[in-house]
DNA sequence: TATTCCTGCCAC
DNA sequence: AAACGTGGCAGGAATA
C-alpha cells in the first residue's frame, strides 16, 4: 500500500450478503480494495481497463495518491474513492510521466548536444558544418501546415565529429537569449549551407524540412542525399510505423519518446531552450544513426542501394516541387456543373423516395431493406455492379437509385469538395504525393486535408485547367503491365506481337479462338471485339491471380467454362504460367520476391507458411475459422507474389522516366502536374513544338528499357485536362479545344 | 463528442 | 458461406 494513502484498513473477511442499511455503513467506510473491487466489477472500456490498473499499480507503488479535495465532502466526511477520481489521477499521472520523460531526456542530455544562442557559437557551428562532407538538417516548427507554419530552430549536425547543434529562431520564452532576425539573420547565414549541392544532406521525411525551408525562408535546398524515412520504406515495406522515435527504438535500441509522449499538445515555440536542446539534437543525432543502419543494410542486398540513391532520393525534390505547385481549378465551371448535378441528384433522389419510402439513400443498410421490401426477395448487399445493375431492368427505382449514387459521388468526392481545398496563399489545390505509398513501390496520393490526384474521374478531370500560355501534356505508357508481363515471362507470343507493333489481346485471342487476326481486333463500328475483351480480362485477372469463380463473373460465364477458358489460356501461354509459378515458388522459399533487378523486395512472410489442413466440409465452421484466416493468408502472399514483381517494375519504369523527363521540364521551363501509375503528366507552354513531342516520347520509350520489348507511349495535348487532341492530331495542325 | 470500422466506389 | 492486385475518400454506423 502506498504510503501517502490514507484509507481506512481494508476488510477482506466481511461477509458479502448484507442488508441495504449493512450495505449502506459498508459503502460508507469502504477500503480501496473493495473500491478498486467495484470498480473493475463495472463495465469498462479497454483504455479505461488498462488506464485504471495504471493507476492502481502507481498508488500501490507510492507514485500518486488521493487528492486530499477528493477525498471529502462537504460535511468533512470520508468519500469512497470512484472510477472517476481514478481516471483523474491517471490524467495527473501522464502528466507526472511526461515530467519525468522531459527530466529524464535532459538530465541524460550527450554532451555532444550543443544548444547555438550566441554569435560566437553560430560562427563556430557554422565553420564547423562548412568542413563536412554530410550533414543532417531538420527544422523545428509551429506545426505541420508547411504553408502557414512556422521554423521555430534549425537541427543541424555536424557527423564527422559526431556534434549536434540546435539554434532556435522563435521560441517564445522569456527572457532568453536567442538568435532572431535583426541581431543576426540566422536564415541568411545558413542558406550558403543550405544551398550548398556539395554538402550532402540527409533528413528524416525531408520533402516536409525542404518544403518548411521554401515556404517560410525562401531557401531551396541543395544536395538532398538521404532521406531515413523513404528508406525505411525500401527495408521494410511492411513497418508499422516510419516515424523516427519508434524506428529508433526498434533499430538502434534507443528508447525514445514521441513528441506527444513528451510535450502533449504545446507547440515547439513554448518549450525552454535546454529542453527544446535535449528534445531537438537528440533528432539529429538518431538521423543519422538510422543513416549508418540503413546504409550497412541497403548495401547487403542486391542493387538497393544503388537504386535508393539513384532514383528514390532523386525524385523527391521532384515530388515535393509537385505538390508545392498545385492545381489551378475552373471554379466557374465547377460551381455551374455541381449546380446541374445537384438538381439532377434531386430528381433521382425524389423519384426513388416515392417507391422505397423515406430513407437516407446513402446509409447502406437502410437501403438494402427497403429494397428487399420492394422488390420482394432478399439481397446480398447494395453493391451497384453486382448487385443492382441487373436488377435495373426489372425495376426501375433502381436506375433512379443509380444515377443517384453516381452523381452524389461525383459531388461529394470532387465537384463539391475539391473546390474547398484551394489554399488562400497560392490560389490552387494541392495534392499529396507519397512516393512509396504503396508496398509494390507505387506512389500514393492524398492524406493530411489534401485530395488524391491519382483517382480524379474523367468528369472530374475537367476541373483541372492549364492556365494562361500553358498546355497539360499526357504521356502515357501503352500498355506497360502486358509489356512488363512480356518482359518477364519471355511468352512469345506477347514478344512477337510488341515487336510487329500488333495488338497484343487481339494477336492473343487470335491463337486463342483460332480465328483470323481481324476478327479478333475491333467490330466494324470501332469497338473491341468479344474475344479481344474477353483475352483482356482473363490475362490481367488471371495476373492478379483470380480464380474460376472470379472470373467466371467477371466473363459473365459458369465456373466450369471461366476453368476451361483458364486452363486453356495457361497451357496455350504456357511461359506466362511459368513465370507465375516461379514467382510463387521463390516467395515461398524466401518469405519475399525481387523486383526489378533487384531494385527491391516485395516482402511476404505469409508466402513461407504451411497451410493448415480443415477437415472436409467443415470448411466454413466456427471452429476453423483460425485456420481459415491462416490459409487465405497464404493465398493472398500467393497472388500478391507475381503481381508485386509486375507492378513494382513498372512503377521503377514510371519513376526512372520521371526523372529523365525532370531534365527536359527545366531545360524548357515547364512544371510538373503528376505522375497517375503508367500516365506522367505535365504542364507546358502553349508553344508546344514537334521537337518537344519527339523528345518527350524519346524519353517515354527510353529511359527504362524492358528484356526483349520496346516501349511505347501516347501523348496528348489539352487545356482542360481530358479534353485532349492527340500529339499525332496536334502536329496535323488540330486546334486544342479552348477551355 | 471524437474516433474507428464498414460499405461503396473512384483511379490504374 | 469467398473467390483479383495497388491505393484514398465520403458517409453512415458502431464504439469509446
Amino acid at each position: 500500500m502506498g504510503k501517502n494513502i490514507r484509507l481506512n484498513n481494508p476488510r477482506p473477511n466481511e461477509d458479502k450478503s448484507l442488508s441495504k442499511a449493512a450495505a449502506k455503513r459498508r459503502q460508507s467506510k469502504e477500503t480501496i480494495d473493495e473500491a478498486w473491487q467495484r470498480i473493475f466489477a463495472m463495465k469498462n472500456s479497454a483504455t479505461d481497463e488498462r488506464r485504471l490498473l495504471e493507476v492502481k499499480q502507481a498508488m500501490e507503488n507510492g507514485i500518486i495518491g488521493r487528492n486530499p479535495a477528493d477525498m471529502y465532502n462537504a460535511k468533512g466526511t470520508l468519500k469512497n474513492f470512484s472510477k472517476a477520481e481514478a481516471l483523474r489521477l491517471w490524467a495527473e499521472l501522464e502528466e507526472l510521466e511526461r515530467r519525468n520523460r522531459l527530466k529524464e531526456l535532459v538530465d541524460n542530455m550527450p554532451d555532444n548536444y550543443r544548444l547555438v544562442t550566441t554569435e560566437s557559437e553560430f560562427y563556430d557551428m557554422v565553420e564547423s558544418l562548412a568542413k563536412e562532407e554530410l550533414i543532417v538538417f531538420d527544422v523545428e516548427t509551429t506545426g505541420t501546415d508547411v504553408y502557414n507554419d512556422k521554423i521555430v530552430g534549425h537541427v543541424l549536425s555536424a557527423t564527422s565529429v559526431d556534434t549536434h547543434y540546435y539554434v532556435p529562431t522563435g521560441h517564445d520564452v522569456s527572457p532568453v537569449h536567442q538568435l532572431t532576425k535583426g541581431y543576426l539573420d540566422v536564415a541568411e547565414e545558413l542558406r550558403p549551407i543550405y544551398e550548398d549541392e556539395t554538402i550532402k544532406k540527409i533528413a528524416h521525411n525531408a520533402k516536409f524540412d525542404v518544403q518548411m525551408l521554401k515556404n517560410d525562408l525562401g531557401i531551396e535546398l541543395k544536395g538532398l542525399y538521404w532521406d531515413t524515412m523513404e528508406a525505411m520504406r525500401l527495408l521494410n515495406e511492411n513497418e508499422p510505423s516510419y516515424a523516427l522515435k519508434p524506428l529508433a527504438t526498434k533499430y538502434l535500441r534507443d528508447n525514445s519518446y514521441t513528441y506527444g509522449e513528451l510535450f502533449g499538445q504545446v507547440g515547439f515555440n513554448e518549450i525552454n531552450l535546454e529542453t527544446a536542446l535535449a528534445y531537438a539534437a537528440k533528432d539529429g543525432d538518431l538521423t543519422y544513426r538510422l543513416y549508418k543502419f540503413q546504409r550497412h543494410h541497403l548495401a547487403k542486398h542486391g542493387k538497393m542501394l544503388d537504386y535508393f540513391l539513384n532514383v528514390e532520393m532523386p525524385l523527391m525534390t521532384i515530388v515535393s516541387d509537385i505538390e508545392l505547385r498545385g492545381y489551378d481549378i475552373d471554379t466557374d465551371h465547377a460551381k455551374r456543373y455541381a449546380e446541374e448535378l445537384r438538381k439532377k441528384a434531386g430528381k433521382a433522389h425524389d423519384n426513388v423516395i416515392k417507391h422505397l419510402g423515406d430513407i437516407n439513400l446513402n446509409s447502406p443498410a437502410q437501403l438494402k431493406g427497403a429494397i428487399e421490401a420492394h422488390i420482394g426477395r432478399t439481397i446480398k448487399d447494395t453493391n451497384a455492379k453486382n448487385t443492382l445493375k441487373p436488377l435495373a431492368k426489372e425495376f426501375p427505382v433502381i436506375s433512379d437509385l443509380l444515377e443517384y449514387r453516381e452523381i452524389t459521388k461525383l459531388l461529394s468526392t470532387y465537384y463539391d469538395a475539391l473546390p474547398q481545398l484551394i489554399n488562400p496563399k497560392t490560389g490552387r489545390i494541392h495534392t499529396r504525393l507519397h512516393q512509396n505509398g504503396a508496398k509494390t513501390g507505387r506512389f500514393s496520393s492524398g492524406g493530411g486535408g489534401s485530395f488524391n490526384i491519382q483517382n480524379q474521374s474523367g468528369d472530374a478531370r475537367k476541373m483541372f485547367v492549364a492556365p494562361e500560355g500553358h498546355y497539360i501534356v499526357n504521356a502515357d505508357f501503352a500498355a506497360q503491365e502486358v509489356r512488363i508481363i512480356a518482359s518477364l515471362s519471355q511468352e512469345e507470343v506477347l514478344l512477337d506481337a510488341f515487336a510487329r507493333g500488333v495488338d497484343a489481346y487481339a494477336t492473343l485471342a487470335s491463337r486463342f479462338f483460332n480465328k483470323p487476326y481481324e476478327e479478333c481486333y475491333k467490330l466494324p463500328n470501332g469497338d473491341d471485339t468479344p474475344e479481344r475483351s474477353q483475352m483482356k480480362v482473363v490475362l490481367l485477372s488471371s495476373m492478379y491471380g483470380a480464380t474460376k469463380f472470379g472470373l467466371s463473373k467477371t466473363l459473365g460465364i459458369s465456373v466450369d467454362e471461366a476453368e476451361e477458358f483458364r486452363q486453356t489460356f495457361f497451357d496455350t501461354y504456357k511461359k506466362i504460367g511459368a513465370f507465375i509459378d516461379k514467382a510463387q515458388a521463390f516467395a515461398k522459399r524466401n518469405g519475399f520476391v525481387w523486383i526489378g533487378d533487384k531494385a527491391r523486395k516485395r516482402r511476404l512472410p505469409d508466402a513461407r507458411k504451411r497451410p493448415k489442413r480443415i477437415p472436409y466440409g467443415k470448411y466454413w465452421s466456427e471452429e476453423y475459422e483460425d485456420e481459415r484466416k491462416h490459409n487465405s493468408a497464404i493465398n493472398l502472399a500467393m497472388r500478391q507474389a507475381p503481381h508485386a514483381m509486375v507492378q513494382g517494375l513498372a512503377a521503377i519504369q514510371t519513376k526512372v522516366t520521371m526523372i529523365e523527363l525532370d531534365k527536359l521540364v527545366k531545360a524548357r521551363g515547364w512544371q510538373w502536374f503528376a505522375p497517375i501509375h503508367d500516365e506522367i503528366v505535365l504542364y507546358t507552354t502553349d508553344d508546344l513544338s514537334a521537337e518537344d513531342i519527339a523528345d518527350i516520347d524519346l524519353i517515354m520509350t527510353q529511359s527504362y528499357l524492358l528484356d526483349g520489348v520496346d516501349n511505347a507511349t501516347d501523348i496528348s495535348i489539352q487545356k482542360r485536362w481530358g479534353e485532349y487532341v492527340s500529339a499525332e492530331d496536334y502536329l496535323k495542325g488540330k486546334e486544342v479545344p479552348e477551355i
